[in-house]
DNA sequence: CTGTAATCCTGCGAGC
DNA sequence: TGCTCGCAGGATTACA
């Protein structure tokens, strides 16, 4: 989502909407149609992102709050380009040049608009979404984590404890720091509290660095594909050597999700 | 408070 | 070739 925000930031700021397309096809939020008339005319004024949210604030104060889910792309491409299949929501520039499509394969995904920032902020507040993983006061961090029951891996997923950290860098999180995913929260100490904080900082800024990681669907705001997943020293490498000590990476179920670690370097 | 499983979707690769 | 199965960057809901 850093990347996509990065991206599109100077391809979209101060630029103004002059059409908004929407497919029949439903998303996991309903678009309200009156919706496309509200944010027709609507010069865009700052993109930024909150967790896993991309915000496109609108000069008026509008805010177009969009989720990627799972297979989500969004991209401003030239208005000539064919439109692929999935595309969902199409917003065409000043000049008509081009468009900032919005596509989801899955359509796990969704785009709201907010009347006001503090129509967004109630939102985030609602949901009680986490504080960002970049900076993460340790004192709140390790309160969280050490008054859980719950194993680190659910602790990282949750997006109320610290917002934006998905199945990747969960997992390359727990291995950079050496913790077993498995472990549980009110079990770990205060040391390895802040050998997984560090770690998770580390392993995003590098993975900002290299653009993100694209499996399979996953595009940056111009349509760059990431390079992270060449580093992966734990996610998707099941039966591979530990770069560290060479025993094979072991996947297993937790919190709902595939997990992968090294059952030696990551002991419990 | 936990955890698990199902759900929302489409597509791809493995195995037969 | 073609079929079925399992799995996939997320999040919510129902149920034990």
């Amino acid at each position: 989502m850093e990347t996509v925000v990065r991206d599109l930031r100077p391809l979209l700021e101060k630029k103004k909407i002059i059409a908004v397309q929407v497919s029949k096809q439903k998303l996991r939020k309903p678009w309200k149609p009156a919706w496309n008339n509200r944010i027709n005319g609507q010069v865009i004024d700052q993109l930024n992102r909150r967790g896993k949210w991309i915000l496109v604030e609108m000069e008026s104060g509008l805010c177009l709050v969009i989720h990627l889910g799972m297979t989500g792309q969004l991209r401003v491409v030239d208005s000539s380009q064919t439109r692929e299949d999935h595309t969902h929501l199409v917003f065409s520039l000043e000049g008509d040049k081009e468009q900032l499509r919005f596509r989801d394969v899955r359509r796990f995904g969704s785009a709201v608009l907010f009347e006001s920032q503090q129509e967004l902020e109630n939102f985030f507040k609602e949901n009680k979404l986490g504080p960002e993983p970049f900076g993460l006061s340790l004192e709140y961090f390790q309160d969280k984590v050490q008054k859980s029951d719950r194993t680190l891996k659910a602790i990282l997923l949750d997006q109320q404890v610290v917002s934006g950290v998905g199945n990747i860098y969960a997992d390359e999180s727990l291995f950079v720091a050496k913790l077993h995913p498995s472990l549980r929260g009110a079990d770990t100490t205060g040391t390895k509290v802040r050998k997984l904080r560090d770690a998770i900082e580390f392993v995003l800024k590098r993975a900002v660095e290299q653009r993100g990681s694209t499996i399979r669907n996953y595009l940056g705001g111009t349509g760059l594909r990431g390079q992270y997943q060449d580093e992966f020293l734990a996610y998707g490498r099941m039966g591979q050597p530990c770069t560290v000590c060479k025993t094979p990476i072991e996947r297993i179920r937790l919190a709902g999700r595939s997990t992968h670690f090294c059952p030696r370097c990551q002991r419990r």
